[in-house]
DNA sequence: ATATGTGCAAATCTTTTGCAAATTC
DNA sequence: GAATTTGCAAAAGATTTGCACATAT
């Protein structure tokens, strides 16, 4: 891939070029490891991996009590623990946009940042060659064994900067043929 | 600058050209917001500007009732939200290498970003002009208005590494001369 | 048999909030 | 005297832990 890819803006949106097929990578990946798949284990990889939008632990919870009320957020959290030191989710932040909850994904194929939106919440992935790049150099420059990268910006989405800007010019308008 | 720029590797170390300068820049920026600016909010940012390392909010109360007994855990926090909202620090997890605490630090002129030693929790700071790049074309690109960026990355430094690649071959040694 | 996973309840840790008193404009 | 800042104590929210029981190897 030669040039950035985004992901559809939306509310907690999720990442560009996401398929299927990892699922079974995934559970593969931790038979790989020796790690027991419990039912619930899997419940919890499905729910994340099926998500339209990242989770955080309390709607992981919620979404799996669905189909399982038994299941306790003891065992969340521990799961979480568990993908996160194996490497298989990433943690997210997105800005704290509601408080300081953690948001979980499966790791990518492919490495990218989140742009969060401070005004509307919507979250916008991105992932480009010029990212890829620069964690390179980090890595050799630095010395470093890169094992977990993060990317998060803050700011105003295109819509919102727009909205903003006419409010800004009406209210400047209205300013200049008031007196 | 056309280069990679590094902080000394250190625990929790701070950004590279830091300069003291800063502390009345800081004031005044605030001064000209009409931020009003009490003795012991000074005293905050003071202590956060000369900080060797990157404080969360625990001890950043701690330090300033070295000072000040009086001073109270909730005038701590919202005296860093007052500075996050001005734009005038930046919050940090630092891969949370301890507990989910944030830390801060002044916002420097130039974007860094922070590495962090799952190992030994060292912390290295990066500024590099492929990152200043990165986050032009990304703004340009998405079309948001950044306002903060964060990219940390958790990983071995380059000490722990070769420390653990050391063990490694003395174990391996071992089991081959074993049995 | 031994190790591992789970539910439950309590504990911990960080951060936020309501309110009355103190301070500043 | 109106608005802002502070201390205090309590609340809230997210995450972790101890322990007894259940399950898997």
């Amino acid at each position: 891939m030669n040039h950035p890819v985004f992901a559809n803006e939306s509310q907690l949106g999720r990442a560009p070029g996401r398929s299927p097929i990892h699922r079974q990578a995934l559970l593969q990946q931790l038979a790989a490891r020796g790690i027991r798949m419990t039912e619930q284990r899997r419940a919890l990889v499905g729910i994340i991996q099926d998500a339209s939008r990242h989770l955080d632990a309390s709607t992981l919870l919620r979404l799996a009590q669905k189909r399982d009320p038994q299941i306790d957020r003891a065992t969340v959290y521990r799961t979480l623990d568990l993908l996160k030191r194996q490497g298989l989710i990433d943690e997210l932040d997105l800005m704290h946009l509601e408080g300081e909850k953690h948001y979980y994904e499966v790791k990518t194929s492919r490495d990218h940042c989140h742009l969060a939106c401070l005004q509307c919440g919507a979250i916008l992935e991105y992932a480009s060659p010029s990212f890829d790049r620069l964690k390179n150099e980090m890595a050799q420059q630095s010395g470093f064994a890169i094992e977990v990268i993060r990317l998060e910006i803050g700011g105003l989405c295109r819509k919102c900067r727009k909205r903003t800007a006419s409010v800004n010019t009406k209210l400047e308008h209205r300013r200049h043929t008031a007196g």
